[in-house]
DNA sequence: CTTGCCTCTGACGTCAACGTCAGGTCTTAG
DNA sequence: CTAAGACCTGACGTTGACGTCAGAGGCAAG
């Protein structure tokens, strides 16, 4: 075991290994989060004898992932159900309809949000000429 | 007091009411939400002489704005804040500032959501050739 | 060895925008 | 007059993605 940098890192093989708290720090997120989305099957850890978990750096971009897909509106259940079309790099029929469901629903909220948009610049521009 | 295709209307002077039921159907939310508009003080009513709330038929346009706000991530707090603005057509510093930085909190959700559509485009592509 | 930080597992708290239920009143069609 | 809806006021329940706290253990430095 040692320490670089002030990060404390498992060799295990070749394979560096992250504990938590890194983790949650390169990917920008609480640890309570990382333990959240372990607990909803998005992320495994390997765990230390201690029964610490351990991460392979790629993990943060997992969890930045997960970050932009909560930010678009998903679930951790869709997620999930996500993950496996990445991961396998193939996907079924159900899947397939999932994703374009997702695809649309996010494309409507995209609307919403610039319908939304013109109606607060028109309050801004209304006002504006009576300040 | 006459009825005028299924809706009760009160004439009170030259204006009709409407009761909240109708209300909430022609705004497309349901009795509770309106309520809790007015608990949130974004919607005022008058009173029947039973108690009953009774709208302007305007109030379903309003109505429909809390629901745009809202979808645009608004909070009822903010969307109280916003309605002077509207109801006296001008702004003072403060609430311009409030409104510019809502402007781009949404804007900011757009190309959240447009990032979050080109990874799942991403997906959705790699995967189709691995069907 | 101890100090200080990190990590562990529960488990309860939060926040917003309602949903839902209870128990009672109003209104109107028939 | 009566029965069916619509409406009233509380007040508790829901959902999701965590926050937070408690109590206990792990681990490198001095």
């Amino acid at each position: 075991m040692v320490r670089t940098k002030g990060v404390r890192v498992v060799e295990v093989g070749q394979v560096p290994l992250v504990r938590i708290g890194d983790l949650a720090r390169s990917a920008g997120v609480s640890v309570r989060a990382v333990r959240y989305y372990e607990q909803q099957g998005l992320l495994s850890a390997q765990r230390s004898a201690s029964g610490q978990r351990l991460y392979p750096p790629e993990a943060a971009e997992r969890v930045r992932f997960f970050q932009d897909m909560f930010a678009a509106g998903l679930s951790s259940r869709r997620i999930a159900e996500l993950l496996p079309c990445i991961d396998l790099g193939h996907t079924d029929a159900e899947q397939r309809h999932m994703l374009q469901a997702e695809r649309e629903r996010i494309r409507e909220r995209v609307t919403e949000l610039q319908s939304a948009l013109r109606r607060l610049d028109q309050i801004i521009e209304v006002t504006a000429t009576h300040p």
